[in-house]
DNA sequence: TAATTTTACATAAGCACTTATATAAATACT
DNA sequence: AGTATTTATATAAGTGCTTATGTAAAATTA
């Protein structure tokens, strides 16, 4: 019982406004999944800056239709969040004017994607002909409703990604990636001791040549994610290990895509299970094993990582 | 040059939120020009509290899916304005029943024809096939922009207001009303003298006795304005006076509609011209004297009337 | 050239929402 | 029956806009 929608017309100023807040809410969303700290009503003042290299407060302000506090407000967070810088216009001392930094433009970088699947998805949900405004908006609360906007964005910017995503053997030419990609979480939540380094700046030696396996994702000839399978023992046992994602590209289910590899390289090779060692403050790594079938075992007193407090195995 | 338009299905959300607070905001210009202390964003809560007689916090809060305390202010709102009471639960102790005040019912009274209007232009403006959600939003900005909403709204309803205005002569029944219409304002602006209220008591005596006229508004069998024709001397010189509406009434053109009734008939009797006394406080009537051709003449330093600072003349 | 008006931007406070949290009463669980 | 959970409402603080106002520089006018 949507008691707005049944005042019709009359409830047009309100109804406009729920469906607003709404979408800037779940935008909020899909910008915190990919981990950009951008906010929704920031878009259209900072698409005029990147649009136009080199504006004013008083330019965006006749572009936009808002009150010149609400554009030097809005100007004044994206200053603190670093994504625009200022000079000084030499002709009029008055005027201050905006360009992208270049946090700004890495920024605009991920938030293109975005932006093109909002508009996709907008798109499919609008362009319906409709015999009223009051119409479409049902059409578009309807939809909305079926499916959370920010999970609909989300699942197709992941979608288009996935299929971009390759996975690739070891070369010698990735060995810096892998050094990189793994030093970024190792150093974050954990100290690297030298058995870290010489294992992340060899893997030629200590993984390769050992029998070991390690392959990477690349999204747009850039790798962007790596995984290892080590042997242990000499009774077949393989650990998986080394799983790290770029942090620009996390939330793409590059982890997953990695992990599915794996298991189906695992079963090509007849392996009778996977064994792991993690952390339990690894969280999402964490989700990601229990999403594919790893289940939680017993670790041994003297694992062979002093950062593990949790051991899995998957069976196949 | 309006960027917002410029980014189409992307820039939806905002552009929702633009049409919503410009039809907010003039809304509440209309509700201000008819004197109703009422706001617009108070409109879903109040609607449902009038039709369902009897309802609670958290019974309007499921029917419009704002937040709770959203909910919660806007009651206390609504109670600050005199709208509404409450009643304790008996069953339950934690719920407050919200019904109508008196106040309220008079208020909603006035909005209704308000509502009514505003469905209707609505309707006119988006009942129109189109494509899309955004062409359906271009269709609204474009008529939005050529006349304001809040001026169509306020011609419609007094349009149709001044349709039902009928203007009818004195008659004894009425005294009543003229006393009160016009006590209103004068005690208002200025002290009520005992000579006003001599004229005032008994209109039959004091001005149609002496040749003169008393015109009443009248809307939906119901006195709610009133203007006087008074002899001055014997040279067939009249006084436009005691023009007042009811503070219920205003923003109707009843005033207007009575000054254009007094004009006609000044010149159906052949009268070379019509004067007036008023004061600079009294701007609104001064408007309409000025609209309806009379210009400022120097005042006589003994007028008949001791708050006067103005007198005009229309000649005809 | 001096005085006035306009333009560019900043700051303060208010408003209608939000999230987070508190409190009391009713209901469900064991 | 006693305890935990849920429900109904209130309060506090934050957010992105608004209006009102201030300050400095530029443009216009006398």
């Amino acid at each position: 019982m949507d008691a707005l929608r049944g005042y019709g017309e009359l409830g047009l100023g309100s109804r406009l406004k729920r469906v607003s807040e709404y979408m800037m809410k779940e935008t909020q969303l899909v910008y915190n999944h990919f981990n950009i700290d951008f906010d929704p009503y920031l878009f259209p003042m900072f698409k005029i800056i990147a649009n136009k290299d080199g504006v004013t407060n008083s330019e965006i302000q006749r572009a936009l239709q808002f009150t010149q506090p609400a554009i030097t407000q809005s100007i004044n967070k994206l200053s603190a969040k670093g994504l625009i810088i200022y000079k000084d216009d030499k002709l009029d001392k008055r005027k201050k004017i905006i360009y992208p930094s270049n946090k700004g433009n890495k920024t605009l970088e991920k938030l293109k994607p975005i932006w093109k699947s909002i508009d996709k998805i907008i798109k499919e949900y609008t362009l319906e002909s409709s015999s009223s405004l009051i119409e479409h908006l049902n059409i578009l609360e309807n939809k909305l409703s079926k499916k959370s906007f920010s999970t609909t964005i989300i699942n197709d910017i992941q979608m288009k990604i996935s299929q971009d995503i390759e996975i690739v053997s070891f070369e010698n030419r990735y060995a810096k990636n892998f050094y990189n990609l793994n030093i970024e979480w190792l150093q974050r939540f954990f100290h690297v001791e030298p058995y870290d380094e010489s294992i992340l700046s060899k893997p030629e030696t200590y993984i390769i040549s050992k029998g070991g396996h390690i392959f990477f994702a690349k999204l747009n000839n850039q790798i962007v994610g790596t995984v290892a399978l080590m042997p242990i023992g000499n009774e077949g046992l393989f650990e998986l290990t080394k799983m790290a994602v770029s942090p620009e590209h996390r939330g793409f289910k590059i982890g997953q895509k990695l992990m599915q590899y794996s298991i189906d390289f695992a079963k090509s090779m007849n392996l009778p299970k996977l064994i792991l060692y993690s952390n339990s403050v690894l969280e999402n790594a964490i989700y990601i094993y229990r999403k594919y079938g790893f289940i939680e075992i017993p670790i041994e007193p003297n694992s062979p990582y002093k950062r593990s407090d949790i051991k899995m195995e998957l069976v196949f």
